[in-house]
DNA sequence: GCCGTTTTCGGCCCGACTGTTTTCAGTCG
């Protein structure tokens, strides 16, 4: 099975991390950590590069060795650097690294001294009481260590989904603002940057009384521990397990400081690279030439003193948005209020809770022009999926309805499965009678990726597809996506002028953002849909939108933000 | 190890908090 790109990355992370405890020279330790971040961004399966014969370098912080290293992985699925590496330092370090608060410092000196190796060997000399006789460790680093060791090997780390993360985080942006003296409250991080998982909620405040709004943060009610509290900064677990840290800075510094902790850190290592470049320094309070303070109440500001235009959170990944913003190549990013309609929603005929009739109204309620319902065919059948007969009588309660609603157009359509041999689950001519033809891939998810892409292809080929529904069907931390050649499947869509669908629901927000981009940039279009199975689902629009501006998508790009004229156009084929 | 409208060497982002130390190293984001 050809190897993914994030495990060449995760190969490569791990380099580093030996690297680092070997006490490598640091910048050599983050070439290594630069690789692996732009290698999780790219589209590309780098298996199919190297098959081609294609250049690495081209990928930013790839260079002739790392390039000749990638090859090496991707041909014998192991690297030599690193077996000798393991021997040399450890295999199990690099997991000792990764325990809160212990550093490359830290692992090499308790490996030296205590010949600490592993996970297990930690835990244990820490409860023996062997770490705070060692140098430099005392008995509070002991203790904090015993408990971020044991936690560490009790539950493997889980990312929180964005939207499991969204209550949390407006209710303490809501209780920061009720503060004194605090002029503005953002959620900044990975959260801002509509990430589709989150690590931890980083928060920013702006007032001149930065104690007063710190002893509010850490008495906020859900707060469990608190992990540190400055006179600028505090960290605070929560009942959930989620980390919080807040940050104040003065009202003139907001922008800059706003700038600072969304990040990514990519991205604001390359802002200051080009601040460096004339003679600047920018850092959370502003940006700065020698003493004088030329900014930072807005982020504008921060960009601006860099010749960039404003770059929108989402974008901030460092994939090409500098460069973009310096030639003023931004795209124009879709928005909430461009969707015009949601093209996958399913009822009560189904698995959906809510009525057809509900569904319908709640989309109008939503200022829709039009809305697609797509129940499922048999052979989805835990989804209660419709036979032939039975659609088309589920066909004429769509039909009578829609001589009763006029404020929103009611769209015949259907969940048609992708059978295993690429055929579809409903008879042609049913199929030539539907507005959207949704098409979905909900079993034999394990193929190869051979049969699984054939499969889809196939499926495509079909006159009457129009959409390919939650292409690889992963279920953000639940389920994998599926073998895949999604860069072909990208390529026959364009080819066929059939659309991808970006599924909106939180735990699949399939595609992701990488493919959306690459979607996009393959000249497809994309349609954002909810798969809404109640009239409350219809809001996860707004997870699916996040996800798009990720992958740059525009208007433009997007299927439903369209007229249905205009839409049914497009959908059409031949 | 990467990179180049200051190019093939000499740079490589910047600051807060903690704990252990007596002025700062280590870690984190």
């Amino acid at each position: 099975m050809p190897i993914h790109n994030t495990e060449i990355a995760d190969i490569l992370d791990e380099v580093a991390d030996l690297l680092d405890i070997e006490g490598e020279n640091a910048f050599r330790v983050r070439a290594y950590r630069n690789a692996a971040r732009t290698i999780r961004g790219v589209a590309r399966p780098l298996h199919a590069m190297v098959a081609t014969g294609e250049d690495l370098r081209a990928i930013p912080g790839v260079g002739e060795h790392i390039a000749a290293k990638i090859v090496e992985i991707v041909n014998t699925g192991r690297l030599a650097a690193l077996t000798q590496l393991e021997k040399q330092v450890g295999s199990g370090l690099a997991d000792v690294l990764r325990v809160a608060g212990m550093g490359p410092k830290r692992v090499k000196t308790l490996h030296g001294k205590l010949g600490v190796s592993s996970l297990a060997d930690l835990e244990k000399a820490a409860a023996e009481g062997k770490l705070h006789h060692v140098p430099g460790f005392g008995v509070k680093t002991e203790a904090k260590v015993l408990a971020s060791v044991r936690e560490r090997m009790s539950r493997e780390e889980q990312r929180t989904r964005w939207a499991d993360a969204e209550p949390t985080a407006r209710a303490i942006a809501e209780y920061l603002r009720a503060t004194p003296d605090v002029a503005a409250v953002e959620i900044a991080g990975s959260f801002r940057r509509c990430k589709e998982t989150v690590g931890d909620l980083d928060v920013l405040a702006a007032s001149e009384r930065a104690a007063a709004v710190g002893r509010r943060f850490v008495a906020y009610e859900d707060v469990d521990e608190i992990l540190s509290q400055g006179p600028t900064r505090a960290s605070v677990r929560l009942r959930s397990g989620m980390q919080v840290d807040m940050r104040v800075v003065p009202p003139r510094s907001f922008g800059s400081a706003l700038h600072y902790l969304t990040g990514s850190k990519a991205h604001n290592i390359a802002v200051r690279k080009l601040g460096v470049e004339r003679g600047l320094k920018i850092n959370e309070y502003g940006v700065f030439r020698g003493r004088n303070r030329l900014g930072g109440r807005t982020e504008s500001e921060v960009y601006a003193s860099v010749g960039l235009h404003f770059v929108e959170p989402e974008l901030r990944e460092d994939r090409g948005e500098i460069e973009a913003a310096r030639t003023g190549r931004l795209p124009n990013l879709v928005t909430l209020s461009s969707i015009r309609g949601d093209l996958h929603v399913h009822t009560d005929a189904t698995d959906g809770h809510d009525t057809l009739e509900a569904m319908v109204r709640a989309a109008a309620e939503r200022g829709y022009e039009y809305v697609a319902i797509s129940d499922h065919t048999q052979n989805a059948r835990v989804a209660g999926g419709l036979d032939a007969r039975a659609m088309r009588r589920h066909l004429k309660r769509i039909e009578r309805l829609r001589s009763r609603v006029d404020s929103i157009t009611v769209l015949a359509s259907a969940e048609v499965d992708i059978l295993k041999d690429g055929s579809l689950d409903l008879p042609d001519e049913l199929l030539r009678e539907l507005d959207v033809v949704v098409c979905a891939v909900h079993d034999r998810l394990d193929l190869p990726a051979e049969k699984q892409t054939a499969r889809i292809l196939r499926a495509m080929d079909h006159p009457s597809f129009h959409i390919l529904a939650h292409a690889t069907g992963r279920l953000i931390n639940e389920r994998s996506p599926s073998e895949l050649d999604l860069e072909h499947v990208i390529r026959h869509a364009v080819e066929r002028g059939v659309a991808l669908e970006l599924n909106a629901q939180p735990a699949r927000l399939d595609l992701s953002d990488v493919h959306c981009r690459a979607a996009r940039d393959a000249g497809a279009r994309i349609a954002i849909s909810t798969d809404a199975h109640g009239v409350g689902q219809l809001d996860y629009m707004r997870y699916g939108v996040g996800q798009a501006r990720r992958g740059w998508l525009e208007p433009k790009d997007v299927l439903n933000c369209r007229p249905w004229k205009e839409a049914h156009k497009l959908l059409r084929r031949n």
